[in-house]
This record gives structure tokens, C-alpha cells and sequence, in this order.
DNA sequence: CATATGTCCTGAGAGC
DNA sequence: TGCTCTCAGGACATAT
């Protein structure tokens, strides 16, 4: 999404509008007439990506900062529905254009924050470190001696920045852990994984530009769905046979009232003994003669 | 302090 | 067909 809106960078700010609407305002500070007032006239010097805010530098070092959330886009193409715009900024040098601030729901925030207010929200100490970076050994240090399950863990923000819901149940099946396990009864050999999977998947995400799934949430800025949904093994595909081991059906359950799928056979509770040589391991799991059972209706 | 739960919002889809 | 009900989820506030 920041990457589609960088060529905003060296623009002049000639305005924001707030359209009236009937839908709830956004969440947003300071008041319109504020806001008006300290970004007209200046230049944008960056745009960046904070977790899962996208931060428009000023020249004045003030900060426009969105969260979409779940239903927000950023667009630089006409909205999808002109009832749901709510901020339009039209800037102009060298080329002039229109960046639309666009959420469905009332869940987004838009803020302009000072540098302060900034550290405040968005300081190292507000949040963990980003999940496209983070380090294994960061990852044991923010959730190795926690009690909380693994996957209600990964969506905290402050631990590590970034994961999503969907992605969340992902990485957890690529890395064949259960998403149920404790933080602090993780092995070693599971936190690699973990780590390595984390990388894959926000990579793997990030370049198929994001994940739209059927309710067409999310958008590039240019308008179009992304990829990702093409990739996904477990999100939303309850009772689908795993396409891993073929045999396993995805399970969904609630965990701090967030939707988790998993395979059970993939990602199982308890480590299995390995007592007379040991059971088949996780990686040869798709050779099972079930593998070919038919898919439900 | 560490976790857990409630809240915000609208549209899609199910069920009757 | 047209209504009501449920569900989806990020971050934050509040509760345990």
C-alpha cells in the first residue's frame, strides 16, 4: 500500500476535504479545521509503512497517519463508493493528483500527529518489532515466557507488529504448530519455524499485494484485489481436506474472539512419543492413503 | 504485571 | 420478496 503511494512524495498539499456523509465521522484528531490548516501548503517527504498504519511525512514534521483496519484503502483511483470517502487530500507539484482516505466501516482512524504525539502511538515502545524483520531470537524474547496461546500472541502488537488474523492461522500451519500451545512450551525447533514461516508468509503476502478475500475487502492503491487469497491453506476453509497432508479436514475454533484455523493432523496439540523408532514425522504425513478421499460437498 | 473481554462499525449472507 | 439476525476483525478501554 505505501509502496503504491510513493509517488505522492515531493507533492505539494493544496488541501483536505472531509466529505459530509451520513455514515459516522472517523475517528480522527485533531478537528477538521485544524487538520485543514496544518497540512495545506506543505510538501509530503515520505511515505511509510508503521505496523499496520501508513505514516505521510510533512515538511512541517507533522504526521498523516491511517489505520484502514480491516475495511480502509488508500486509493489513488476513484473510490469504489463515493459514500464510504472520508478524506480526500489533492496535492499538486509536479503532478497533480488525488489521494483518497476510503473505509466502509467506521473503523479506520486518521490522525495528524506531532513528533511527540507520534512516539506516543507509534514509539518503540508502543510496538514490537516489525514481523517482516523481527528476528528468531526477538521472537522467544517477546513471547518465549508468556502462558498465552501462540496464535492470540501473534496478533498482539506490542510483542510483534504487523501479523493479521488471517496470516496468523497461516504461519501457524506452515510452521505445523497448534495453535493452542502455550508460548513458553514451544520448543526450539517449533520457534524456528515459527520464525522462518513468519517471514514467508508476510513476504509471500506483500508481494502478491495483500490478500482481498470474498467480502473484497482489501484493495492496492491502485484499486485492484490482491493475490494472497490464492496461497491461503487454512483461513476460512473449514472442512476443507488440508491440501498439505491430504488428509487432515481444516478445523476452525475462537480464541480471544478471533476466528483460528488449523489442521489437526498438521499442526498437532502434543508432540507425539517417538517410542520403537519413532512415528512417521510431519513432513511425510502426506503419503497417508486417505490423501484421496473426496472433498465434502 | 499479565491476560482476558467488551466495544466500535457496515454490509453480506443465512434463515424464515 | 423483505425482514431480522449473525458474523467479520484491529486497536484500545476496561475488567479480572
Amino acid at each position: 500500500m505505501c509502496r503504491g503511494i510513493a509517488l505522492v512524495v515531493g507533492s505539494r498539499v493544496r488541501g483536505i476535504r472531509f466529505p459530509k456523509s451520513r455514515l459516522c465521522p472517523l475517528p480522527m484528531s485533531p478537528d477538521e479545521r485544524s487538520f485543514r490548516r496544518r497540512v495545506k501548503g506543505r510538501v509530503i517527504v515520505g511515505v511509510r509503512r508503521v505496523a499496520k498504519r501508513v505514516v505521510i511525512q510533512l515538511d512541517s514534521e507533522d504526521a498523516i497517519v491511517f489505520e484502514p483496519r480491516m475495511t480502509g484503502r488508500v486509493l489513488l483511483a476513484a473510490p469504489p463508493e463515493v459514500k464510504h470517502v472520508r478524506a480526500v487530500i489533492d496535492f499538486s507539484e509536479p503532478a497533480p493528483g488525488l489521494l483518497v482516505f476510503w473505509s466502509m466501516r467506521g473503523l479506520s482512524t486518521l490522525h495528524l500527529f506531532s513528533p511527540g504525539q507520534f512516539a506516543h502511538v507509534l514509539g518503540p515502545d508502543r510496538i514490537g518489532p516489525d514481523a517482516l524483520v523481527v528476528t528468531e531470537a526477538e521472537l522467544r524474547a517477546a513471547f518465549g515466557k508468556s502462558r498465552r496461546a501462540i496464535k492470540p500472541a501473534l496478533l498482539d502488537q506490542k510483542a510483534v507488529a504487523g501479523i493479521g488474523n488471517i496470516y496468523a492461522s497461516e504461519i501457524l500451519h506452515r510452521a505445523k504448530v497448534h495453535p493452542e500451545i502455550p508460548c513458553d512450551r514451544i520448543t526450539a525447533g517449533q520457534w524456528r519455524r515459527i520464525h522462518a514461516q513468519t517471514h514467508a508468509v508476510l513476504h509471500a503476502a506483500v508481494a502478491a499485494q495483500g490478500s482481498t478475500l470474498a467480502d473484497g475487502g482489501y484493495q492496492t492503491v491502485e484499486g485492484r484485489s490482491g493475490q494472497y487469497q490464492e496461497q491461503i491453506r487454512v483461513y476460512g476453509r473449514t472442512d476443507e481436506t488440508c491440501q498439505i497432508c491430504g488428509r487432515g479436514r481444516i478445523r476452525r475454533i475462537v480464541q480471544a474472539q478471533r476466528s483460528t484455523f488449523f489442521c489437526p493432523v498438521c499442526q498437532r496439540a502434543v508432540r507425539r512419543k517417538t517410542k520403537q523408532g519413532g512415528r512417521m514425522p510431519f513432513s511425510d504425513m502426506h503419503t497417508d492413503p486417505f490423501s484421496s478421499q473426496p472433498k465434502g460437498p
